[in-house]
DNA sequence: TCGCGTTTTGTGACCGGTCACAAGAAAAAA
DNA sequence: TTTTTTCTTGTGACCGGTCACAAAACGCGA
């Protein structure tokens, strides 16, 4: 069908017989148009093999058809030079497309500054230039009130990735203190007395409300704690690695880990490895976030899987739905999945 | 400095006392402007702030500062799904963008389908609405030419990944050979004699590079050629696995390992786990691609690196400067990178 | 039948840039 | 000095849609 140059609204017009207005009206599922010319401009339409033109919708119109995936550059580059194992840009491509397609928009991801100032002036210049329709803000960037308010100040509908107020912002997030309970509930079903958690940073929200859901088990259950059985290792594989290693050369030594990110439960891996202990015989380990690699690991390490796709989907979906009047924002609050695989298990004695 | 609503070309134009087509010309580096106009224009951008929307610039114009980077839908999927542990969207997006923010330009990623006729249809449609000014293929859809074809025709400037012949078009692609021969030589060096390669798949050009670099180091060096050590494991996890634990068990098994992708890798890592065998000790494990996961395994893998971020900038740079009507047309060879880490290690003969 | 409200359709202007072409200014040639 | 050429600048139309508003067609009660 080597449809010859560019089919224009107006070309659709002159082939119903009908005005661009009418036409457009259809285009944009208006209410004023009779069935029979709509079912014959739609006919026309699929005939003479029309698209309309992004950018010239948004000349005059109000809605671009664009949402902007704002990512953070430093962490891209870190998992482009170190290889972090994480699939987030993956995750957002599967679930921000999905839901794009479903309703005629496209993403245009972006890559801007941690630095504050940096990012509000790369922010600034991005929506200028492409005036998207919605912005999606991941983290570090989604914690930065100054870009949500840059955003709320031009009009633009602004979702962020990893926060719960939801004020005027389409807020996506799981429930982090109840994936710190099933990590927990998991490990003491399994008969597990000592649980040891390796938290990421105490000033990171969610990694707060994780370790509330591990305390309340703890608790509930009866369990000991102790204070050295919460390590902060700064999300990091060496920081994670030096406080595993001193757990484990404990007497009294934990026999059960959580884990707040993958990369310290990779740490932990190695350093299990390095002591000559066995996972999951003398050391059983629960991680967070589930990046491809740990499910390659060996063994192939039970997580809590965060739902990222799910979370991007439903910010586009908040977004699209912002952007044609509609008020969306709140925060939602998407179901995380919990996968046993084989680096967890029954506790023996002996 | 908060712009009260949208600075355009006029205000500029009205500030400055000159004309919009001036101040387009200062925008587009036109030949024939005063020096003089040129910096009063330029000074009034700075101060008010002005920023050109792309959107209009593509209307009347030629050129649309959008690059669409098509994604396959089913290997997106299976990322999402499976968690292969590819990192290929988030190189993209690295190497893509940091190049693409040079020249003012954004990127758009799409997914299409495998399947050939819904990916034409598919990409028909996007091109008519994005109007990009370049796309990128990658893997599957750089093999498919009627893709490519489609692009042509249309006077969309295409760059494909991983082909090379590049007659009309940006061919960007490493040099698979060289990898496949790097492999082996330092498989060599460490004094390994028996050497085997489980292929992807006989379909697969690549993949038959780097099986011809392989062959030709054994040739070189003398080494024992057997048929059976060459194995094709169609970078399946499962298929992999079957193939390795066939050469694990026989007698005058291989001492060495070359796999075509991660996935296999990861297939012979577990295999060689369940046989109660030790890498690198018992096996020298190589792999292509780099993954992340391949670097966080235990033990971390040696392995050809693809060089997917340089190859992405590489693809943009020759799409903007193709759309700047120079010709950029050919084929683009980027250096690999040869990575050692623990699963190699010299043969010992005991 | 008329009048009035509602639904359906059409018209011209417009969004913010660039193109084609024309006109004015400056430099080179006669 | 005059003419020709080249450089610089400006003007109106235009890209392909949508908005605001006007006009026409329709429905229905009086």
């Amino acid at each position: 069908m080597g449809t010859k140059s560019t089919v224009t609204i107006r070309d659709v017009a002159a082939d119903v017989g009908v005005s661009r207005q009418t036409v457009s009206r259809v285009l944009n599922k208006g209410p004023n148009v009779k069935p029979a010319v709509r079912a014959k401009v739609e006919a026309s339409i699929e005939r003479l093999g029309y698209v309309p033109n992004i950018s010239a919708r948004r000349m005059r119109g109000s809605r671009s058809y664009l949402i902007l995936a704002i990512n953070d550059r430093q962490r891209t580059y870190d998992n482009w030079r170190a290889g972090r194992g994480n699939d987030w840009v993956d995750q957002m491509l599967f679930g921000g497309m999905t839901e794009c397609e479903k309703h005629g928009y496209h993403m245009v991801f972006e890559l801007i500054d941690t630095e504050p100032a940096k990012a509000h002036a790369q922010l600034s210049k991005v929506i200028s230039e492409l005036r998207p329709d919605g912005v999606i803000l991941t983290p570090p960037h989604s914690e930065n009130g100054d870009l949500a308010d840059l955003l709320k100040g031009q009009g633009i509908a602004c979702a962020r990735v990893g926060r719960r107020e939801g004020h005027g912002f389409v807020d996506v997030c799981m429930d982090e203190r109840a994936a710190g309970e099933q990590a927990t509930r998991h490990l003491a079903d399994l008969g597990h007395q000592r649980i040891a958690y390796l938290a990421g940073s105490s000033e990171y929200g969610n990694s707060l409300m994780r370790l509330d859901g591990y305390r309340a088990i703890l608790e509930n259950r009866g369990l000991e704690q102790r204070e050295e059985w919460v390590g902060e290792g700064a999300f990091s594989f060496d920081t994670a690695s030096k406080v595993a290693l001193q757990w484990l050369k404990s007497k009294d030594r934990p026999t059960a880990i959580i884990a707040d990110n993958d990369q310290m439960a990779f740490a932990v891996l190695h350093t299990v490895e390095r002591v000559g202990f066995r996972i999951p015989d003398d050391l059983a380990l629960v991680s967070f976030e589930d990046t491809p690699g740990v499910r390659l690991s060996v063994p192939p390490m039970t997580a809590i899987r965060q739902p990222t796709a799910a979370m991007i989907a439903q910010a586009c979906e908040g977004l699209i739905t912002e952007s044609s009047g509609i008020d969306a924002s709140g925060c939602y609050e998407m179901p995380f999945e919990f996968i046993e695989r084989d680096s967890t298990a029954r506790f023996s004695q002996d």
